[in-house]
DNA sequence: TTGATCGGAGATCATTATAGTCTCCGATCT
DNA sequence: AGATCGGAGACTATAATGATCTCCGATCAA
């Protein structure tokens, strides 16, 4: 449950890629295009392209055509959180059906709704977590040996 | 994003409503019945049904058949936490897919995933928050009157 | 003891969301 | 001029979800 689709998760490693290629040590300011993304984590290549696209719309990164062309970081990594990428590519976050509601839309349940409330205030809380951590803390100390999270160790869940 | 499904939203629903007549002023005690909640609530009766199966299977209400027949909470209110709730129908919190993972099962980005640990530490933090409230935090102070969330207020995403 | 009322359980169907593919276009560099 | 890029739209397949239908067993009360 609650899980984020592979759009968002292909978003999310292009976008930590991208920015660790711009800012790593050996290539700075490099574009990367698509193809390289793509094989280098195994992704669909037009899948991938899509996702970029929509990326690149947002504003998130900026794109380069023709040969030699492909994708920069738009801002730093510091100014694009994990809710912008999420909310760019899945639409505005949302636990639950009655979070958009504009005037004049209602739930079936609204009129005896017992836990809107509540709903709303995990939602926001969602929202805060994903909107404090930025591209930047993702970049860095990520390992490629996977690590098993140590609260999830061992856990049936 | 990140959305709940429509049965969690019922098994919410119908656990705040047991919850509020079991402790209410009322009539405390009192079993209660799928159709009584889903009328109250404009749930469909047979989906409401299975939700409530899979609560009291997995034990936190329990069942009484024949006329008279209905459901009470197995546990108080303080030991039933949303993250229960929503795992009891709609299977392990995960928002990735290599969340749960087992011996000898790959996703296709795993050699080469470089967002594999943030996205755990998130998915933790979620947990948390999830397993932290119970339901005698959605009992009580929730009003009728639908509130808009102040981080939300306006704002377009 | 019979029948109405309850939950338990399985199969089934419709709709929607997701993941992925295909094709064509325009921009740009060499 | 042509190879290499991204941009954009339509399209398909598959899976998840929401919802419905049918039959069963337990229980209580007349």
């Amino acid at each position: 449950m609650l899980k984020i689709s592979k759009k968002a998760d292909y978003a999310l490693m292009a976008l930590q890629h991208i920015a660790s290629v711009q800012f790593g040590d050996v290539t700075p300011g490099r574009v990367v295009n698509t193809k390289e993304i793509a094989e280098e984590y195994n992704i669909p290549l037009e899948l991938l392209a899509k996702v970029l696209q929509v990326l690149s719309r947002s504003g998130m990164i900026e794109s380069h055509n023709g040969p030699k062309g492909g994708y920069l970081l738009a801002r730093s990594t510091r100014q694009i959180t994990i809710a912008q990428i999420l909310e760019s590519i899945e639409g505005p976050l949302g636990i639950t059906d009655c979070s958009h509601e504009k005037e004049g839309e209602f739930c079936m349940q609204r009129e005896h709704c017992n836990i809107r409330t509540p709903l709303l205030k995990i939602q926001d809380s969602i929202y805060q977590l994903l909107n404090n951590m930025t591209l930047e803390d993702m970049l860095g100390g990520t390992p490629l040996i996977t690590i098993q999270s140590p609260s999830t160790q061992g856990v049936e869940r």
